[in-house]
RNA sequence: GGCCCGGUGGUCAAGCGGUUAAGACACCGCCCUUUCACGGCGGUAACACGAGUUCGAUUCUCGUCCGGGUCACCA
C-alpha cells in the first residue's frame, strides 16, 4: 500500500447555480470536518456539466460563502492541486474514453432514442417510474456502426444487470441492499457529448483519488448505480457517508426539504438577514451529527477536533429558526462591544440616519438584546424621530407610576437634570437616583416616566439613563419637557 | 405505485438490554431589575402501535402505521 493511499480524501461537488443551500453548506461542512478531523485533503470540484444551467458569477458564489464559512479547501480550482482539472467543463474529454471502455466490455451501449420517443413512451405508461425500455440495450454491431455513421445524435447509457442485488456498506446507515432490477439504465454520456453528473462523480472522484463520498441520502438509492460502475473498472469503492436530510416544517405541520417557501434557506440569505457566518455553521453543525459530550457552543477549529462519523445521526431534522436566532445571539453577546458596534453599523445607519450618535453606547445597550441583525433599527428608530404615543404610557403599575404622579415627577426631574453640568451616563444616574431618593420614591417610579418621555416607547433598548445619554442633553431635555406637556393636556 | 431509508417531548438531540429516559431551543412561572432583554432558579412535555426474543426491552427481530427520499439527456 502506498502513503497516499492511506491519505483520506473528500470532496464538495457543487454545481454553480449562483445559490448556496444550507443544506449543501452544511454537506460542504460535514466533508470539510470528515477529512480535517482525520488529518485529510479536503478538495473543492465544480460540477458544471449542465450547459443549459450555466451562470455567470454562480463559481465566486461558492468561493465566497466557503470562505466566509471558514471551510477550506486544499485544492480547488481557484488553487489548483495535483488532480485538475477542479472544473468538469474542462475535464469534457477524459469521460468518453471512460464510456467507450465500458462499452467495449459490454457494461455500457449506444442508445439512439430520441427525446420525443422518451416523452411519449412516459406519457403512455400508466404508473411512475417505469423507465427507459431498454429499447436500443441489444441493438447488433451492425445497427450500431451504421446508425454512427450516419450521424444519429446518440447517448450513451449503462448497462444494468437484469437480476441479482447489489450490497453495498455505508458509515452512517448500515448495509444496504437494492435489487438490480430496479436500476435504470441511466445515461452516461448525453447526446451534447457531457457526462452526466452520475458518470462523471465516478470518474472524477477516482480520478482524483476520493477516499471518502459523503453527501446527502437522497443519493442513497441510486448508490448501486455507482458502485455497479466501479466494479466495471475494476476500481475500489470508497467509503460511502451518506446524511440525513434537513427539512423545513410547513404551515400545516408537515414537513418537506427545506426550501424558500420555509423562509430563507441560502446561506446568503440568512447572512442578509442578520446571521453570523460563525453562528450558522455552529448551528448547522449540530444538525445531524451530536458531540460526545453536551457542548453546543463550537468554533470551526472546534469542530474539528471534536467531529466524528459515528455522531452522524440517520434521521432528517428540521430547520429550526429559533434555534439558529438562539445562536446568532450568543455569538452576538460573547464578542467586544467594539466588534459589536463595528457589525452593527449598517444597521445604525440605517435607523439613525441625522443625529449624532455614540455607536459604542447604542451597541451597549443592544448588545444583549439581539439575536438577528435585521432586529437593529425597529428598535432605535426612536432616537432618530420620537413616536407619537399615548401618555397612557406613563402608567405603570409596578413602577407606581400614574396620570396624577408622573408630570409633578417629570417635573421634578426636569429641574434637576437641566442643572447637570456635565451630561455623562454616571452624572444622570446620579442626578435621577438621587431625585428619587429625595422623593421618598422608588427609582422606578422616577425612571418610568422619564423613559417614556424620552423615548415615546412601552419598551426600549436600555433604561431612561442611557437613553438620556445619547440623546444627548438638548434633545433630552426639549423631549421631557414634550412629556410634561402632554400630561397636562 | 415499486424500491430505499427513518420514527425518543413542539424542535435539535443523548441513550446502544436493567436509567428517577440527559442536555439545548421554544414555552410557562419565580427571582434580579429603571421598561424590555440579559442572568439565576424552577416547571410542563417524549420512547408511534402490536407481536415476539429475554428474568428484563426505548434499546434486538418481525408486522402495522406514519414520515421522508428516489424512480430525468437536473445535479
Amino acid at each position: 500500500m502506498k502513503m497516499t493511499d492511506k491519505i483520506i480524501r473528500t470532496r464538495f461537488a457543487p454545481s454553480p447555480t449562483g445559490f448556496m443551500h444550507v443544506g449543501n453548506l452544511r454537506t460542504a461542512l460535514y466533508e470539510y470536518l470528515i477529512a480535517k478531523s482525520l488529518g485529510g485533503t479536503f478538495v473543492l470540484r465544480i460540477e458544471d456539466t449542465d450547459q443549459e444551467r450555466k451562470m455567470e458569477g454562480a463559481v465566486d458564489v461558492i468561493y465566497e460563502t466557503l470562505k466566509k464559512a471558514r471551510i477550506i479547501h486544499d485544492e480547488g480550482p481557484d488553487i489548483g492541486g495535483d488532480y485538475g482539472p477542479y472544473v468538469q467543463s474542462e475535464r469534457k474529454d477524459i469521460y468518453m474514453p471512460y464510456a467507450k471502455q465500458l462499452i467495449d466490455s459490454d457494461k455500457a451501449y449506444y442508445c439512439f432514442c430520441s427525446k420525443e420517443r422518451l416523452d411519449s413512451m412516459r406519457e403512455n405508461s400508466d404508473d411512475i417510474g417505469s423507465g427507459y425500455d431498454r429499447h436500443c440495450r441489444n441493438l447488433s454491431k451492425e445497427e450500431v456502426q451504421q446508425k454512427l455513421d450516419s450521424g444519429v445524435p446518440y447517448v450513451i447509457r449503462q448497462k444494468m444487470p437484469l437480476e441479482g442485488t447489489t450490497v453495498f456498506e455505508d458509515a452512517v446507515y448500515g448495509t444496504i441492499s437494492v435489487d438490480n432490477s430496479e436500476l435504470q439504465d441511466q445515461i452516461l454520456i448525453k447526446a451534447d457529448g457531457y457526462p452526466t453528473y452520475n458518470f462523471a462523480n465516478v470518474i472524477d472522484d477516482h480520478t482524483m483519488n476520493i477516499t471518502h463520498v459523503v453527501r446527502g441520502s437522497e443519493y442513497l438509492s441510486s448508490t448501486p448505480k455507482y458502485n455497479l460502475l466501479y466494479e466495471s473498472f475494476g476500481w475500489d469503492i470508497p467509503t460511502y457517508i451518506h446524511l440525513p436530510l434537513i427539512m423545513g416544517k410547513n404551515d400545516d405541520g408537515s414537513v418537506s426539504k427545506l426550501s424558500k417557501r420555509h423562509g430563507a434557506t441560502g446561506f446568503e440569505d440568512l447572512v442578509k438577514v442578520g446571521f453570523l457566518p460563525e453562528a450558522i455553521i455552529n448551528y448547522i453543525a449540530l444538525l445531524g451529527w451530536a458531540p460526545k459530550d453536551n457542548r453546543e457552543m463550537f468554533t470551526i477549529e472546534e469542530l474539528i477536533e471534536n467531529f466524528s462519523i459515528d455522531g452522524i445521526s440517520k434521521s432528517p431534522s428540521i430547520f429550526d429558526y429559533d434555534k439558529l436566532e438562539w445562536f446568532n445571539g450568543e455569538y452576538i453577546k460573547a464578542m467586544s462591544v467594539e466588534k459589536f458596534a463595528e457589525i452593527a453599523m449598517p444597521y445604525f445607519k440605517k435607523a439613525i440616519k441625522t443625529k449624532e450618535f455614540d455607536p459604542i453606547k447604542v451597541a451597549s445597550i443592544l448588545q444583549q438584546r439581539t439575536t438577528v441583525l435585521s432586529q437593529i433599527p425597529e428598535k432605535i428608530e426612536f432616537f432618530e424621530t420620537q413616536p407619537e404615543y399615548d401618555k397612557e404610557l406613563f402608567v405603570n403599575k409596578k413602577s407606581k407610576t400614574t396620570l396624577e404622579n408622573s408630570a409633578p415627577i417629570l417635573n421634578a426631574a426636569i429641574a434637576a437634570l437641566e442643572n447637570l453640568e456635565e451630561w455623562t451616563h454616571d452624572s444622570i444616574h446620579d442626578c435621577l437616583i438621587n431625585l428619587a431618593k429625595s422623593l421618598e420614591v422608588k427609582n422606578g417610579t422616577v425612571m418610568w416616566p422619564v423613559r417614556i418621555a424620552a423615548s415615546g416607547m412601552a419598551v426600549t433598548p436600555g433604561g431612561a439613563i442611557e437613553i438620556l445619554d445619547i440623546l444627548g442633553k438638548e434633545e433630552s431635555m426639549a423631549r421631557l419637557k414634550k412629556g410634561l406637556q402632554k400630561l397636562s393636556q
